[in-house]
DNA sequence: GGCCAGGCTTTTC
DNA sequence: GAAAAGCATGGC
């Protein structure tokens, strides 16, 4: 295993792993975590602002992409805290940052995601992992589209995703076949990249948005399921700040989060 | 045991 | 067009 350390302030990895962006990581009883980030598996711990980090890999500039270490979430925090709405969020939620995760993976794992709950969805994601993935050191890598274009419903039963395999199929086969290019929404906006992944069966406004959200870093992205309509109606009955689009993103994570963990059982 | 889960598609009014 | 049903599975 190779050792990398990583310096981030205002950092909560417990949150930014748990909060619902990713789904290949577990949290071991004496806090730390494991789990695969791409192809890279890892243990990692944090001790304050060092974030230390036993990687498979050698590769420290992943790692520094991945916790997106060089978007200023201070910065952001400070135009957010403008809000006196989330001001409670980013209190208690601000140590999250936005994952850059792959964006086939996310794409995928958001729309196994639908209709489901996270425990369950990280139950099918292992099981899509070990079933079709690759082997790499500590496990297996997530499946390459490629690897399940060539698949029928049938064999991914294994995996009890319910009707969503049907969905998972039609992704990999469009992303194999360059209906869907990756490269091409990187590059696009986001209302773009919507119209764009929404062409895959099983991909709505809110499986499309969290994919540019979590898969594709686009910082406006703002998906908006049943958590976070019961977080606008309680902060921003109004509507979220169209001053703050670029950086919704972020917001969104932070109030989705908070609402989830701090706000289920108080009445609106 | 019915309800719900980071919804979407299909059917029906 | 909007509203409702249907969809697989599992936890509570």
């Amino acid at each position: 295993m190779h050792e990398i350390t990583l310096t981030i302030p205002h950092f909560s990895l417990r949150d930014t792993l748990l909060c619902g962006q990713c789904f290949r990581w577990e949290e071991n009883p004496d806090g730390s975590f494991s789990g695969f980030a791409g192809a890279h598996y890892a243990d990692i711990r944090q001790a304050g602002s060092q974030v230390l980090i036993a990687s498979s890999q050698a590769d420290a500039g992943f790692w520094h992409a991945y916790f997106d270490l060089d978007t200023d979430y201070e910065d952001a925090k400070r135009r957010l805290y403008r809000y006196r709405a989330m001001r409670g969020p980013i209190d208690r939620a601000g140590g999250i940052r936005l994952l850059r995760q792959d964006p086939w993976e996310a794409l995928c794992s958001f729309i196994i995601s639908q209709n489901n709950n996270i425990p369950r969805i990280k139950g099918i994601v292992g099981r899509l992992c070990e079933g079709f993935g690759s082997p790499v050191p500590g496990g297996f890598s997530f499946p390459a589209p490629e690897r399940l274009a060539g698949c029928t419903a049938d064999d991914l039963a294994p995996l009890r995703a319910g009707f969503r395999a049907k969905y998972i199929l039609d992704a990999a086969k469009k992303v194999a076949d360059g209906t869907i290019d990756p490269a091409r929404i990187a590059h696009s906006s986001t209302g773009e990249g919507e119209a764009e992944l929404m062409q895959i069966l099983g991909v709505g406004v809110k499986v499309a948005q969290c994919a540019l959200l979590y898969g594709f870093h686009k910082l406006d992205a703002f998906p908006v399921d049943v958590w976070m309509k019961k977080s606008l109606a309680l902060y921003f009955p109004n509507g979220f700040p169209k001053q703050a689009k670029k950086i919704q993103g972020i917001a969104q994570q932070f109030l989705f989060h908070d609402i989830r963990t701090y706000q289920e059982e108080r009445s609106g």
